[in-house]
DNA sequence: ACCGCAAGATACGGATCTGTATCTGAATTC
DNA sequence: GAATTCAGATACAGATCCGTATCTTGCGGT
């Protein structure tokens, strides 16, 4: 078998990524409702039978994407405690996570956001979105205690939940005004916040 | 001019705001773009006719509606404002506020979610939106000036708008646990941070 | 009381979307 | 290398939606 050919396996499961990539892309700028099962195709490049040749419908893709999204977010997450226990300033990851983060962070929030209020919707789908946030706020949770040790003002857990709203706060409100709000703020509240809860209040 | 009876200016202000109530119910529940301009005038008890006779769009009627809601989003900071400043603690109002919200918490963020994205994408519409931001922001700011004093760890700028981002990250994740998560997750955070921040760290 | 006019309903043409059913070409099997 | 099978394209029928154009009914002026 030639390795430059590609298999049927190899392109069926290609075909499925641009659908999924193409529709992610669509969906951050016109949203879910907004997008056509032909804009799709049209725009991964084929044509409407590919599309109902890899999913049954398109909210079988939805939940086809939120599920990646899932996946890659867990991996990120773990990824950054990792690096946050290696180095001694602990929010220098998500600082360089944030920085990496700015170029698309329209299409990015514009994305998630749409995928929530799609799962608000949908129930089947719902604890799916939940379980991942969940990650995030344990993974902060754990970060806060590692920072803050016993003399915190608060639980831990609920320090956590505040740190992690707290970035889908600021990011909407930086892309309300982009040009008032730095590429930072979230790091620097964050910053400010550990900071303020460090010396016993 | 008998008063029981409407006249054809009354009549046609009447349907003008029933289309505006029920398309903001519709948006919550399925979205601006998942609705249609005949399920809109159906649900408000008239027909395509009506909804056209009144609005030139959609994309009309959805400016009229951010625009009604920045206006009660305005009066609505206005009164905070006030009862604020009356009150011994400040995060009284707030809290009441909340409590008032709890009930149809689910559709009114929904509703103030999908519109922000709308507004997002569409660059004659944001602004709009970006200054009732403001508006809310600078009445924070206020309160936090009013209660810290010279004191504070930071600009009160700055803590305003962590204060207010959080509102909106503390109820999408109120949303998606609901069982988890109280009512006056925001009050509570909002006092935390507030008394952490009043002593010098 | 009557007439003009505006609010809202009904009717229509055109466009778009969805889902399925059928077709074509390339990959896999024998 | 012929037969089969499968990925993806094309064709089609039904539904929905939009915007306009044309009625119908009841208010407002005289």
């Amino acid at each position: 078998m030639p390795p430059n050919r590609l298999s049927r396996q190899e392109s069926r499961a290609r075909t499925r990524q641009r659908l999924l990539d193409a529709a992610g892309e669509l969906f951050a700028e016109r949203g879910v409702n907004g997008t056509s099962v032909e804009q799709i195709a049209e725009h991964a490049g084929y044509s409407r039978g590919a599309f109902y040749g890899n999913f049954t419908d398109k909210q079988a893709l939805v939940a086809e994407l939120l599920k990646h999204r899932t996946l890659r977010e867990r991996e990120e997450v773990a990824a950054l405690q990792r690096d946050a226990t290696d180095e001694q300033d602990v929010l220098e990851p998500l600082r360089a996570w944030h920085r990496d983060r700015a170029e698309h962070l329209t299409g990015w929030l514009t994305l998630r956001l749409e995928l929530l209020l799609y799962a608000l919707r949908n129930p089947e789908i719902r604890p799916e979105v939940a379980e991942r946030e969940t990650i995030a706020r344990e993974a902060i949770a754990g970060g806060v205690r590692h920072e803050l040790g016993d003399d915190a003002p608060a639980d831990a857990d609920f320090l956590a939940l505040i740190l992690h709203a707290l970035e889908d706060g600021l990011l909407i409100q930086r892309l309300l005004h982009p040009d008032r709000i730095s590429d930072e703020v979230v790091v620097d509240a964050a910053e400010l916040l550990l900071r303020s809860w460090k010396r016993p209040g």
